[in-house]
DNA sequence: AGCCAGGAAGTCC
DNA sequence: GGACTTCATGGC
């Protein structure tokens, strides 16, 4: 595909943003993704980009898994300046975008990013990759990759397995949310309500608050889930005592989110 | 070496 | 319903 511009958009900041953990980095700006057993390679090199792919992939998945239709300088123009701290973070963090992603792959890299690190959470997603999900090849006689395992993969994986991953204590946490997918719970949450989504998550046996957050947020691209987690708790005690403006940010309360957690996880 | 990690469940009161 | 403890273990 010929080189294409897109605003709003950055590699490297996405790929370090916390919320996908498999994207391969193949050298400066470039980066190796997989989604929904498609594989591309994307560079960039200010706001041009080269995908990979020919343009009916590019329109079928990857225009969808980077929200390319959604408008961030207008969510971003709206920030409020007085707001100094949210207003450096857009600065620093502003080609982070809320990917698409599948929803099974979120719930499963969030259950187990629970008090956990980043670097370590990709560890195990590409333990779990490599040894249970689809073998795939990048182009013909090309390299390989793996899909993420689906439930059906994974419904007859035993915890003590699980801990092969590197999970720890997290991996008593996984046999049940498959078998919960396996009864229809991804369906459910689709269809769902953003608050009854956040209940079905709850009553999942290993997600509280923070993570049916970031699965309503990622997996289900409910764009008014705001994850509090320790990074954003640090910054609402630091610089919003009384809280966080929510209602400022209708609808996108997420994406400034986004901005926030990556100022303080990358920034200074 | 020791602290921390994109927290949640269990156990008190 | 809140505060406090426990939970595995790699990264840095």
């Amino acid at each position: 595909m010929e080189s294409i511009k897109i605003k709003d958009l950055d590699l490297d900041q996405i790929a370090n943003s916390g919320q996908c953990f498999t994207w391969e980095p193949l050298g400066p700006r470039r980066y190796g993704v997989e989604a929904f057993g498609h594989w591309v390679e994307v560079e960039q090199n200010g706001d041009q980009f080269r995908f990979s792919c020919d343009q009916e992939e590019f329109d079928q998945v990857w225009r969808g898994y980077f929200d390319l239709d959604t408008d961030y300088g207008e969510l971003k123009a709206a920030v409020d300046p007085e707001d100094h701290y949210l207003s450096q973070a857009v600065c620093f963090g502003g080609g982070i975008r809320v990917l698409r992603q599948d929803l099974w792959e979120v719930m499963v890299s969030f259950l187990i990013s629970q008090n956990n690190n980043i670097p370590r959470i990709k560890n195990s997603i590409a333990y779990l990759c490599r040894s249970y999900g689809e073998k795939k090849y990048r182009c013909k006689r090309g390299q390989a990759f793996y899909t993420f395992p689906k439930p059906d993969d994974l419904k007859n994986v035993t915890e003590e397995e699980f801990k092969a991953a590197g999970l720890g204590y997290r991996a008593k946490y996984l046999p049940a949310l498959v078998q919960k997918a396996e009864e229809g719970l991804l369906s459910r949450l689709k269809a769902a309500e953003l608050s009854d989504a956040r209940q079905l998550l709850l009553s999942s046996y290993g997600i509280g608050k923070k993570v049916a957050d970031c699965i309503c947020l990622f997996g289900l691209h409910q764009k008014e889930a705001f994850p509090v987690d320790t990074h954003i708790q640090k910054i609402l005690a630091l610089h919003y005592p009384k809280g966080f403006p929510e209602d400022r940010y209708p609808g996108v309360q997420g994406v400034i989110q986004q901005y926030l957690f990556y100022y303080h996880l990358k920034g200074k």
